[in-house]
DNA sequence: TGGCTATCGTTAGCCTGCAAACAATCGGCT
DNA sequence: AGCCGATTGTTTGCAGGCTAACGATAGCCA
């Protein structure tokens, strides 16, 4: 008995591979269901964050979306551009930047929220809610 | 009875950002691996489609990694930067730009094939090999 | 033959993501 | 007071990813 022979490199079997095109999927989904004039999903994400904790500093809300500091920077950035967001110097602690929704944002998150639980359903549909239950469950083991 | 009071949504339940998660995690796995000298995810991916495949246009290219023209136009220049590819227009059509892969990049495969086989294992690592068959199962379902 | 349509690739512009190097500020400790 | 290390944010440079608009070529069909 010879070496066994190694099993062919399969890209499409990959974890990774699967990951990143289910990911794909998924932003395809974001994209169409939130529309033009929606925020992007990692925007989205951002504004969601502001809404259930408060006003963040720039690093408190990286941490919290899993964001590094410059990506963090380019979300913040483009949420101000498109009124959404306000950011200030912490007068207690000038190190800080807190951001801060504006009332436009505050305004228009109940219908994202709709929107994302949309969103949520159709990256799901192919699976049934049990299957969806146990891929939710799995994935969470693997961050 | 009310309007029943609509389910928090959290973030961290959601389908996307649990992809992203695990996806982002897999990545820095991917890099950790495969090292400086290695070749980045996509890179990689591209190159091994080269080798079981043989030469393909940048679009077949493309599609069999579910990536879009100007995004696989980055992936062959910076795989040309590097020395692991060349690109020639086909005579027999001069719309297609075949790539192919160099000597270099076909003696190096090899070793890079079982670095991939270990990222794979890492990516998994947290679940046993029965749920590591079913989150695969799951993602497959949901492309 | 001449033209229509489909395919292939490129460009420009935008968004997300990472690492590395850097400046400013804060806090504690001497 | 003065210094030092930790924290926060910025910049630069690179890699991937999408849309929209555009030029070039091929293939078919009238």
């Amino acid at each position: 008995m010879g070496t066994p022979p190694a099993p062919e490199y399969q890209l499409e079997d990959q974890v990774g591979h699967l990951l990143r095109r289910a990911y794909q999927r998924h932003l395809a989904l974001f994209q169409g269901i939130m529309g033009e004039d929606g925020p992007t999903s990692m925007q989205f994400a951002a504004l969601v964050t502001l809404w259930r904790q408060g006003p963040l500093s720039q690093n408190l809300l990286g941490r919290g979306l899993a964001m590094d500091p410059p990506t963090v920077k380019g979300v913040v950035a483009r949420l101000m551009a498109r009124g959404w967001v306000t950011r200030h110097r912490d007068p207690a602690d000038a190190r800080l930047l807190r951001v801060a929704l504006t009332p436009a944002a505050e305004a228009a998150l109940p219908g994202w929220v709709d929107k994302a639980r949309a969103i949520t359903a159709a990256t799901l549909a192919p699976l049934g809610p049990a299957d969806a239950a146990r891929v939710a469950a799995l994935l969470r083991r693997m961050e």
